[in-house]
DNA sequence: ACCGAATCGGAATGCCCAGTCCACTTTCAC
DNA sequence: GTGAAAGTGGACTGGGCATTCCGATTCGGT
């Protein structure tokens, strides 16, 4: 795994000169830090700040926001992955579902900038959106066994999932501080929705190319504009 | 009604010079359209040009953002208190109910400002406040009559209509044009876990001076700085 | 027609941001 | 030790935004 990645556990480019192997560190511990408090629309020279170095050395190092957001983020995405894996190896794959979901939800909820990374995609970071696949390879299968068990509702799409995703990260994007735990509710009301029997008929669920479309256009307004979301 | 407004029909202050009262509907036009297409963090300065008038002509008849919202969303407010007097009307108050969010979540899908504006509170705009208290006084009416007819969870409270609409906010801010009917499943997904009788327990609804005062906080971010939300 | 007051528009200020450039400093192989 | 390559930080450019100021313009009562 890592196949193809720039991070500091690739050997392939030649090694950073040691100051420079701190330094990246300090900034991927920085931008940790910050996106998890201000989301991933933090500026890069806060970032730097934080990190205490230049911001030419900010950027030299992640000549754009993306590569940044892949460095901090893939660890996140690991466990988001690990969670799939628990979910799987649940004997009961609604109990294993269901807690998945609270799980992802809760890492979003503890990070703003990785609730963000759940509703977009960034072309570019590969081993990132590798992971994401992963992921959602394991969802696919969860789905069809929880569906199989007759525990979860037959209309529910693996797009569903980002629904939920974006959902809580408007939830806690709007509620922050103020009501930390409001997004428990809503995950909760929405599990049980989810839950076999269906209670009725859903209007369709969106086309797996337009919620792309959607993710991928949050990614980039991140990259450049001051504001992920729709904009002039 | 509309006792201390500054609003154009307000007949108190001295009336404007018909260029500036002409200007001043053109702002207000010109606002809604970008509002509704950019949402409340549109700057100022894209509604003076889309207006065609200058940025001091802006200012000096809405010296901050909030008066602006609060000329532009008057109507829209009156649209969702009448949706609310629409449902009390309706002898069957589960669909009153259901309706309600529903027609309330669709205006939010057909303008993004006042999608932003549900989540929000604007303590100066009284006017505006004044009719979100009336629509509240409808729905908590509402909610005691859907619960006596047994239709609704017991365990339902104000504060979920709140929620929906930053459940709203969040899905049509993510999924913008790419995916525009996506929050109608969100929406019904969430319907169809508030009727009764309850699947389950829920964590507690956020207490009402928390969600208060997220609303507040969001709402003079958006008076200010660059976006609603969280920030450093 | 005239004149003062109201109104206008755009330039100016001050802030934050992305991203680039360059003169200075540090590392490290020899 | 030393010198070249790698690395560094801060100044700089260019843009957007909120907000203020001011000289020019327009309205409307006379």
């Amino acid at each position: 795994m890592n196949l193809g990645a720039q991070s500091s556990d690739d050997p392939a480019a030649q090694p950073l000169r040691s100051d420079a192997e701190r330094n990246r560190a300090r900034i991927v511990a920085a931008a940790r830090t910050v996106f998890r408090r201000d989301g991933l629309n933090a500026s890069m020279a806060s970032v730097a700040r934080e990190a205490g170095v230049g911001i030419a050395t900010l950027f030299r190092r992640f000549p754009t926001k993306e590569e940044l957001v892949a460095a901090v983020f893939a660890d996140r995405m690991d466990a988001y992955v690990d969670a799939v894996g628990v979910a799987l190896d649940d004997p009961d794959p609604w109990r294993g579902l269901a807690g998945f979901i609270e799980t992802a939800c809760a890492m979003q909820a503890a990070d703003y900038g990785f609730a963000d990374v759940l509703t977009m995609t960034f072309p570019t970071a590969k081993a990132l959106e590798q992971r994401r696949d992963q992921a959602y390879e394991g969802v696919v299968q969860l789905i069809g066994r929880a569906k199989a068990a007759g525990r979860l509702r037959e209309d529910f799409s693996p797009e569903d999932l980002v629904l939920v995703h974006m959902v809580t990260a408007g939830v806690v994007n709007a509620t922050g501080d103020s009501a930390p735990d409001a997004w428990k509710r809503v995950v909760a009301l929405m599990l049980q929705s989810f839950e076999a029997p269906a209670r009725g008929p859903l209007p369709d669920s969106p086309e797996p190319r337009a919620l792309y479309k959607a993710m991928l256009r949050a990614g980039q307004a991140c990259s450049t504009s001051p504001e992920p979301g729709r904009k002039d």
